[in-house]
DNA sequence: TCAAAAATGTAAATAACTTACATTTCCACC
DNA sequence: GGTGGAAATGTAAGTTATTTACATTTTTGA
């Protein structure tokens, strides 16, 4: 999404003669320390001249050394690694710290991930499907389905979700080529899903898959949308993983709506006034809300 | 909880002589351009001698100003503010940007808002209690007390979730002073609920909210967990908040387990292999996940 | 193998930052 | 109300960092 710039170090550096490369490998070895170093400091650890330092920096696009620098810097804190492992000997404080802090570098992370052209590829299909049908397994991806299933059930969409591992096979075997199959799994390698999706598959319809890359689901699947949290949270796997789906429901859901149009949120803002007049509590329908928040901008302009 | 650098220029103005005030107004009018100034266009434009610039920066406890501008680059890169109201025409980029900036900035926000003295006192409770009823409303708060219950009993706590007004009702009328009860409500105002934790309260058990402040059910708690998604987020309060409980409760277990010390902890990892033999897939189980991790930084130490 | 182009390095120039010291301002005390 | 001293600020010079100009080397394609 928002290419680091480390990782554009990466991806820039093999098209690169060989002195700007050992600049590149110097900088990404420990790039906290490049931005105490002087140029000649740099220059020399990378085995190189000064200007050559110079020269790096232009090919990146920066007009000096001074202002890679403090891109450098900003990126680094966008990416400050947090001390995630909590024990039981840190002061709330600190717990109370490292959790959010890791959360919030979750949602960051999951922000470099997401590939627009997945997430438009999946809203499509979404938006087109005759009927959709979300699966999942374990008690919170079974909540993130019924999640997902509602949600889309108040956008229009014909959705259905399913936990149990039999209604899942009836569901695929009766879905045809205008059906979308869902799956949310976090680790992606349940049986029962998978068959599920095969299924689904082997019916003529498409699978979106929120789940991590490189699962047996994630091989299985049309659209993959990757979700993987970072790999030194080693604890609660769980709440991450779990908040990161859930944004990707939410991201889906806005971008279903947009591929629906104005006519689909116009019906959705009668579907809260509905809902208003009966004196519901908006809170529990978050997908309304926004919607109809969307709507009213969209009126505006 | 962490202040920013430029809070801390707000705090420290008034201490500083005339002139280092003057040099922090131009820093604070104009944070992102002071980075691109140099140390004499700086002093320009605040109207001073170049090395007082120096001073100031010195004053914050920096080396120099090349020190300070990192700094000051690494702060305004957290700080981004994010520009949360999707509408329909925003790229696919944007609604990515806008929805996951907004998440992780209320992450950050409530960071701010918990009070580590409630989070412990809740703890306590929740710790010592001999039941702890946990009680919602709403498909959405339904499930969190669901989830919080669950990880209350994985933590060899006796706990109950009842999602019905009626169940709500007689749960809350046979709590004793040894009993906890839990809500769980973002708005904070439906009836029975209310109802519900008088009731609660009238047989002597403390009453835990995790709610916004002001509301109703915050009033008549004993302890308030203070949540409140930022007022800027008209739109999509459902998730954020959402996500922002999810976060409290995850907090909440840490503590507990903190609290009832290692003994509850070793009962854990215990249980854990028990789940691991029958081949049950951990990442259904976060609480037990992060316990264990925990437990194992601990004896490590 | 030889030119031409690209890449790199050397050394000088410029710009940025820092220091030393002179001047001013402020404040406590007479 | 003035005066001595301390703190704050400014001036000008020094130091260090960055950039440029140009020479040298290396690579590439005929």
């Amino acid at each position: 999404m928002k290419p680091s710039l480390l990782q554009r170090l990466q991806t820039i550096a093999d098209s690169l003669p060989r002195a700007q490369q050992q600049v590149i490998a110097v900088l990404l070895q420990n790039p906290e320390n490049a931005l105490s170093m002087s140029v000649d400091a740099l220059a020399a650890q990378a085995r190189v001249s000064t200007p050559t330092i110079m020269r790096t920096a232009r090919q990146l696009g920066f007009e000096g050394v001074r202002e890679f620098k403090l891109a450098l810097a900003q990126d680094l804190a966008r990416a400050t690694p947090v001390h995630r492992s909590v024990n039981l000997q840190d002061s709330t404080g600190d717990i109370v710290q490292k959790i959010l802090g890791g959360a919030a570098a979750s949602i960051t992370g999951l922000q470099q991930q997401l590939q627009t052209g997945t997430l438009e590829k999946a809203a499509q299909l979404l938006a087109r499907a005759q009927r959709i049908d979300c699966y999942s397994v374990g008690a919170t991806s079974a909540f993130m389905a019924s999640d997902l299933q509602g949600r889309l059930f108040r956008l229009g969409r014909n959705a259905h979700a399913f936990h149990d591992a039999h209604l899942q096979l009836i569901s695929a075997a009766t879905l045809g080529p205008g059906g979308v199959a869902v799956a949310i799994s976090h680790v992606g390698r349940m049986p029962f899903v998978l068959e599920a999706i095969g299924f689904a598959k082997s019916q003529g319809a498409p699978v979106i898959a929120i789940t991590q890359p490189d699962t047996p689901l994630a091989q299985l699947a049309d659209v993959v949308i990757g979700v993987s949290v970072p790999p030194d949270a080693v604890m609660r796997v769980g709440t991450e993983a779990y908040i990161a789906h859930l944004l990707v429901i939410e991201l889906l859901m806005v971008l279903v709506l947009k591929a629906l149009g104005p006519k689909a949120a116009r019906q959705l803002s009668q579907f809260r006034s509905v809902l208003q007049a009966h004196g519901q509590d908006i809170d529990q329908h978050p997908a309304v809300d926004w919607a109809w928040s969307s709507i009213e901008k969209d009126s505006e302009s």
